[in-house]
DNA sequence: CGTTGTCTTGACTATGGTCAAATCCCGTGG
DNA sequence: CCACGGGATTTGACCATAGTCAAGACAACG
């Protein structure tokens, strides 16, 4: 299943960018990134790693399980974007310095962390391998988008159905998807954050996909009995995902 | 009531991160963007200056006039976000090669270009500026992110007021605020595409914010007799656009 | 003046929120 | 092994927000 990305190899970053971009880095490129990896960390589920307003120095790679971008407003949560392994979830806030943003984890984590000075370092000297982090949160940016129009496009269960098929795609570039779904250790009411609705309007919602027999949600685990019908019903493109298809990057220049 | 941005001295670039990070360029770097820029060019309501997949060898810097990003579905449009003057609003696809959304021009707009070559090159000897590219891409991403917490916060007349506020808001950074509101060419329809709702649900939220006193939308130009209340109204806090405020940057380094 | 696009209004339906309560699930302690 | 407790999930009844279809008013422009 694993198609690209080799943790073995590149235990820390192995994942980044696989499925993508990850043709373009060089061998030494890779090494490098490796090497500005510095140890590696696990937090329980629940952990916020970093709050709205924190200065940062560093940025966070995702080694394994689940990461939810959130903002908090009148005391709700609100998931803006979801982070799988491999996902470089903080690397904004290199240009940023502040993060407008929370990362919480969602079960537990392993990361690892780049100093801000070692990305520094690689602006003034590899731009190549800056140019692909520049990439890696355009990509953020371009989901966030995807994400925008479906809010406004879709129902609460074809939203639900959208994040599915999503996370199912992005969970198979990086080697994490099975034949018929994923594993996932999302609570009802993350997903209830993630799309913006209410922990109950979601539970309805997901009762419905398992009627419909579009996609089952239990405890850890997503099953999809056919693809094409999920993808359908979430009006599903993956071309915003830059991996293979409409938008598909051979190499930069 | 221009603060930063010189448009005298920088006719083509001088707006560019005007009230963010402009202070952090040094003279040598604004001339050196202002003659990246290319000839000035101008557009006619409507136009569709880049379409989604177009591989793009050059980005655009708004000098005069709206824009909107988008993303059709079902053959309706949907805005992901709205651009002022100043606004680079492709460079994005320096990063992306192709384009994932559509740009196209609300009222008659003013641009200049500047080719990937020298963005390129802009990497590789200045990396400073670089950032500061990365910065403002990165601003997109976080105004994204907002958008997506209000899409799932607030109703439409909320959303709506959000979309005002936010929009005078970066209006005022870049001087072209009013004392009690800004001009703008939108048509209702298009607020419509942008908040996700349908062009008679839009009607009645505009209704409401006029009844209500909040804000009057006519033909070019939106009024607002108070700041406050529209901002409470619309839950609105500035911090995300770094300007001044809790994410406010002095400086890199 | 009529044509066209934009805006406005009305009546009805569907989607989602709210409040309240019941049930399920699983780890803990007896 | 079984009762207990707390979090997570499910169900029901009712209300609010937003979509749909249809038609009318308004304004700008020839």
């Amino acid at each position: 299943m694993a198609r690209d990305g080799e943790p073995s190899q590149f235990p820390k970053t192995g994942r980044f960018l696989a499925g993508r971009l990850r043709h373009d880095m060089s061998q030494s490129e890779q090494v490098e990134l490796e090497n500005m990896a510095g140890s590696i960390k696990t937090y329980p589920d629940g952990h916020r790693l970093i709050a709205r307003g924190d200065v940062c120095d560093h940025s966070t790679i995702l080694i394994d399980g689940f990461m939810l971008r959130t903002l908090e407003s009148d005391d709700r949560r609100y998931g803006v974007s979801f982070h799988v392994p491999g996902d470089f979830v903080d690397l904004h806030c290199f240009a940023l310095k502040r993060l407008d943003h929370n990362i919480d984890c969602v079960g537990p984590t392993t990361i690892a962390q780049i100093p801000h000075s070692e990305i520094l370092k690689t602006m003034k000297e590899r731009p190549h391998l800056a140019r692909l982090f520049w990439f890696s949160t355009m990509l953020d940016a371009a989901m966030h988008r995807e994400w925008i129009m479906k809010l406004e496009q879709l129902t609460a269960p074809r939203r639900i159905a959208h994040i599915f098929a999503e996370v199912w795609r992005r969970l198979e570039m990086v080697g994490l998807g099975f034949e018929d779904g994923f594993e996932t250790p999302l609570r009802q009411a993350d997903i209830a954050d993630m799309c913006g609705a209410t922990p109950i309007h979601t539970n309805r919602a997901l009762a419905d996909l398992r009627k419909k027999g579009i996609a089952d949600f239990q405890r850890g685990a997503v099953r999809i009995p056919d693809r094409n019908r999920l993808e359908e019903f979430a009006v599903f493109t993956p071309d915003y995902l830059f991996g293979e298809g409409a938008l598909y990057l051979r190499d930069y220049d």
